[in-house]
RNA sequence: GCUGGCGUAGCUCAGUGGUAGAGCAGCUGAUUUGUAAUCAGCAGGUCGGGGGUUCGACUCCCUUCGCCAGCUCCA
């Protein structure tokens, strides 16, 4: 008889053909009872599949991320059943699981908000019949024979590597039959707590010059409370929609005048304004000059620095003098320019050169998303022109920089990846290899945990990027840092060295925001608007209560604006609860109420976002906390 | 760019072929307020633009512009 291991178990002997189901019934535990599938040594299978021979066994439940795949990939299984049953044209393609749920594809004319509902309606009567997922293992004619009428399953099975076994899925009395690896829930009617979230047209294999095929996303859970917080993070995240909030609190605005050109309103410029000094200050402080380069240059600039081979389709053109030129997609040409205009000694590098670069890039039109895609937008981009010898350290220090930044805006910690050599690079071994090496070096230095992206680097080098995440778990590229092998080279950039003869730095580009745009609207989804003192718009509103307090607020007015604060006094004509909810709407951080006690003590009554009444302060005690406050650039 | 959905007052949204509506915001007045909406009045729209069908179009059709979602995840 077999012997099966189980984790933290005495190993039992079991009849052999014993189905994993059975061994699951046979085994006291919550964790065998919500098994949806199990590792068997190394191989994660259905909980019908028999055991043969001595093994271990791991039960998996949709609590493990594996489980939860199993679980989601069957879920998408019902949703194909759910809508051949009731579009019997429609021809399933892929449904596979993402990291926020699952989708399926189908060939099929577009469906409508109504489809889906009627589309989940059946799904629950599927899971109400409490079906069972039957595997079968069928050979390759057989398959063809079943998709015959499906071009996708088709193509899917001729693509599949000769001698592989192929599995079908039954559900049920052969309702629907699915080509599928698995594995799956033995059961349908597990899949209890589940949504179809929305409908988008894709295409076949991803490729725009195939069939456009209908996209149903979905969302399944083991438990409905878990369905029901997720739905309510997503109508959280909607709230926090930067866009939404943008308009909201007088941030920004887009015009049809300038597509995906945003117009920074007053209030959203100082935000920007603020998050530029704290670059400016921040790279002052580790050694970086700052230079402005120009936004148009000549088309020769672009063909020399390679831009017009990788990069024309997103450039702008303009003639001057009938001469072609270009609106910048990337400082790196003008940086270089610079770094060219006089000669370098060793003793001048490394030589750390920032640029907040306004550039433009030709996006299309269909991804433009507020001020998370963009065609016009501020790169905090900076240029580190340094020996080899002194490469991990600038590496180091350029990592250190990024991880203070996010830090101090409470972000949780960026996913970071290690993109190595491509194909299709330039560069020797050595010079991949050491540069690499430095990357690598720079990041265990510091004790970060980093994710390799084998062969993603850029042609010209490899490259650390900083990804965060939006409200909605949307990853977005934020910093970045590259070695660049092909400028230095390009643009003949040299130094003297102590032999006296000339040598070749090595270049870093790096930006830590990325786009200042983009940042400022992962900032305010992050913040739901309540952004830091130190970067708020409105960092505190005086409100008197009566006329007769008007000229006190005027006078607190006065001497916080002296002090640097950014305050206005609100003595409209309404009522103080008016005034304090008008001012909690905007986010205000400090709302400061006026009356006869304050009046008379020279006091100012503080209230904060939160909420929160704390009472009468000094005027004097006031600012000296809020200059405080912004000094350190505090979180709250 | 492609596919689908949506464009009505500054904002949020009603209005399915017969004279364009509400709430909030705005303005005027009353009210002088102690911590998230005081009351009353006024004003505000070529129903995204253009074309068509019709006696008549916000409503139906075509077209165009913009916005929204998706277009990486591989049986």
């Amino acid at each position: 008889m077999p012997q099966v291991t189980l984790p933290d178990r005495d190993p039992v002997d079991v009849p052999a053909h014993t189905s994993l189901a059975e061994l699951a019934r046979n085994t006291a535990g919550t964790r065998a009872k919500r098994a949806v599938a199990a590792w068997i040594d190394e191989r994660l299978v259905d909980l019908s599949h028999p055991i043969e021979a001595d093994c271990r066994v791991r039960f998996v439940t949709p609590a493990d991320p594996e489980g939860l795949d199993v679980f989601r990939h069957s879920s998408a299984h019902l949703l194909a059943e759910a809508v051949v049953s009731l579009f019997p044209d429609a021809r399933p393609t892929i449904g596979p699981v993402v990291d926020e749920g699952f989708y399926y594809d189908f060939d099929h004319a577009p469906f409508s908000d109504e489809d889906l509902l009627r589309i989940e309606e059946r799904m629950r009567a599927i899971v109400a019949e409490g079906r069972p997922l039957h595997r079968r293992e069928i050979s390759a004619d057989q398959a063809r024979e079943l998709f015959r009428d499906n071009r996708y399953k088709l193509e899917m099975i001729d693509a599949l590597p000769a001698g592989e076994t192929i599995t079908v899925y039954e559900q049920g009395n052969r309702a629907f039959v699915d080509l599928c690896r698995g594995p799956h829930v033995s059961d349908l009617s597990r899949i209890k707590a589940f949504k179809l979230l929305k409908v988008a047209g894709a295409y076949w294999r991803a490729d725009a010059r195939n069939t456009m095929l209908q996209r149903i996303y979905g969302i399944s859970f083991e438990q409905p409370k878990e369905l029901r917080a997720h739905l309510a993070a997503i109508a959280e995240a909607k709230k926090r929609d930067h866009r939404k909030l943008g308009r909201e609190l007088d941030l920004f605005s887009f015009h049809e005048e300038g597509q995906g050109f945003p117009f920074w309103h007053g209030r959203g410029t100082v935000i920007y304004n603020e998050l530029a000094n704290f670059i400016r200050e921040e790279c002052r402080r580790r050694g970086y000059t700052e230079v402005r380069t120009p936004t148009i240059l000549n088309e020769e600039l672009w063909r020399r620095s390679g831009h017009w081979d990788h990069y024309a389709d997103a450039m702008y053109f303009v003639d001057i003098d009938e001469k072609p030129h270009a609106v910048k997609p990337m400082n790196c040409p003008g940086g270089l320019l610079v770094y060219r205009s006089r000669l370098h000694s060793y003793r001048d590098l490394p030589i750390r050169q920032a640029e907040l670069g306004l550039v433009h890039r030709n996006e299309l039109s269909g991804v433009l998303h507020g001020l998370f895609r963009v065609r016009a937008f501020t790169q905090d981009d900076a240029h580190v022109f340094c020996t080899h010898e002194q490469l991990i350290d600038e590496v180091v220090a350029l990592i250190d920089f990024c991880q203070y930044v996010y830090q101090t805006f409470g972000f949780p910690p960026a996913e970071i990846v290690l993109s190595t050599r491509p194909a299709d690079c330039i560069g020797s071994d050595q010079i991949w290899e050491t540069a690499t090496h430095a990357l690598r070096q720079g990041l265990e230095r510091l004790d970060l945990a980093y994710r390799v992206a084998e062969g993603e680097g850029a042609f010209y080098g490899p490259k650390i990027d900083f990804d965060i995440r939006d409200c909605l778990k949307r990853k977005w590229q934020c910093g970045t840092i590259q070695v660049d092998f092909s400028m230095p080279e390009r643009f003949d950039l040299t130094y003297e060295g102590p032999d006296g003869h000339s040598h070749r730095p090595v270049m870093l580009h790096r930006a830590i925001l990325g786009s200042l745009e983009r940042f400022i609207g992962v900032l305010i989804e992050h913040t739901a608007g309540k952004l830091p003192l130190w970067i708020s718009p409105l960092q505190a509103r005086v409100i008197p209560i009566t006329e007769r307090h008007h000229a006190y607020a005027q006078e607190v007015h006065r001497q916080l604006a002296d002090a640097g604060v950014r305050v206005a006094v609100d003595a409209r004509d309404e009522t103080l609860g008016k005034r304090v909810r008008a001012a909690q709407l905007e986010k205000v951080n400090y709302i400061l109420v006026a009356g006869d006690k304050e009046m008379e003590a020279g006091t100012i009554n503080v209230r904060t976002r939160d909420n929160v009444v704390h009472g009468a302060v000094t005027v004097d005690e006031l600012i000296e906390r809020l200059r405080q406050e912004i000094a350190c650039r505090a979180l709250v």
